[in-house]
DNA sequence: CCCTTTGTTGAATGATCGTTCAGTAGCATG
DNA sequence: CATGCTACTGAACGATCATTCAACAAAGGG
């Protein structure tokens, strides 16, 4: 048997940014099947189709490529603070994007709780986490102002953010481990009544 | 050197019961410090003194520990509706004790996030979730019914018993993962003002 | 004081963990 | 076609994982 000279190649190589992304997706993959406890070097890399190197070699280590993982959530949830082209968006839009199809899933809420259980014990992925969450606090906080602005309310619009946030990750949370008893339209009736004393009837 | 016959004994025989509670206090001490991934047979056997052998010996299994942890934690967390001697507490009574310092620290609402991460894939620990979680919604849910009785309130108890659920383990995963912006009293406020609407101003 | 019960030990096992690194090979460039 | 860069492979490593089990020993009853 003679190879041939230009058989199939073994594999192909990606640019550091593409591969870096195939492998946060296969990250998420297992996050989503497995928790952090699937979250392994020889799941990762078996989802991704890559020999077990590549995560060092693209990401420092594996906590380098959570935390990556990490942001790459909190970006995707950040999306719809940068989607409105005009002033930014009321805290209504904010809501129905937190509870649309693409984020309100058991997949998707399933890495949440991943990584909201890492968050609290794994320093690195707490530092990653401060960054963001100050930011998307920020976000909701504008969103809220802006609401009660043009609806000529006062409020604190800080503190309302944070009983927002509360909110809804608590109902993503039921969601995901009690999906049976909780629908995307009553878990926004729940935030726009909890914001209607605040703001007037929502949306 | 001649060895004592009446030396101090290798180690001291308990009951199993007694045995199987020093177990899983251990267990918690290791999720609290590490989270799902600190919780190792080596951690928790060290933690409590034993060797490694003893959690196989009094529950079948690792994961038969992690599953005998999280009924103790709902046990803990459904005190207070035994508690009361006369026909069960109020909304409010229930929202004081799930902030009081017992409940609402980091140390509890790390564990709590711990487990959550597992449940969500761990089919084994889903089904003992959702046998205390009916227990506990049906729970609050009576409250919420005797406070809206008392103050001649229609509500619809078991969906608002799943808002004030999600907004209590909302708050609980914020002050886990960013606990320099919540505080127990404006925790409180904020289970108080979204129940307003429904049951006028408490507590 | 012996004997039975059973809670407990701790070495051993095989699997899997994250990471390393020397070598391979895809592919753009000259 | 030859060269260089670097993405990539995959065997190997030592550490740690959960679990097993034969031997041990504490404590209570006879």
């Amino acid at each position: 048997m003679i190879a041939k000279p230009d058989a199939a190649p073994k594999y192909r190589r990606y640019s550091s940014a593409e591969r870096s992304a195939m492998l946060i997706d296969a990250g998420l993959a297992c996050l989503a099947r497995g928790g952090i406890l699937g979250f392994t070097t020889e799941n990762i890399c078996r989802e991704a189709g890559v020999s077990r190197g590549l995560i060092t070699h693209h990401f420092k280590s594996k906590d380098g490529l959570l935390a990556a993982i990490y942001s790459t959530m909190y970006e995707r949830s950040l999306a719809v603070f940068n989607a409105d082209p005009g002033s930014g968006p009321g805290i209504a839009e904010i809501v129905e994007a937190e509870f649309s199809p693409a984020v309100f899933n058991r997949e998707t809420t399933t890495i949440w709780l991943a990584l909201w259980g890492e968050v609290a014990t794994n320093p690195a992925l707490g530092r990653e986490h401060h960054r963001h969450y100050l930011a998307y606090r920020a976000g909701v906080a504008g969103a809220l102002k802006r609401t009660a602005e043009k609806r000529g309310c006062e409020i604190d619009a800080d503190t309302l953010a944070v009983m927002v946030i509360s909110l809804i990750d608590g109902l993503w949370l039921e969601n995901c481990i009690a999906p049976d008893l909780m629908s995307a339209e009553s878990a926004k009736m729940a935030c726009y009544r909890m914001l209607d004393p605040f703001l007037g009837p929502l949306p």
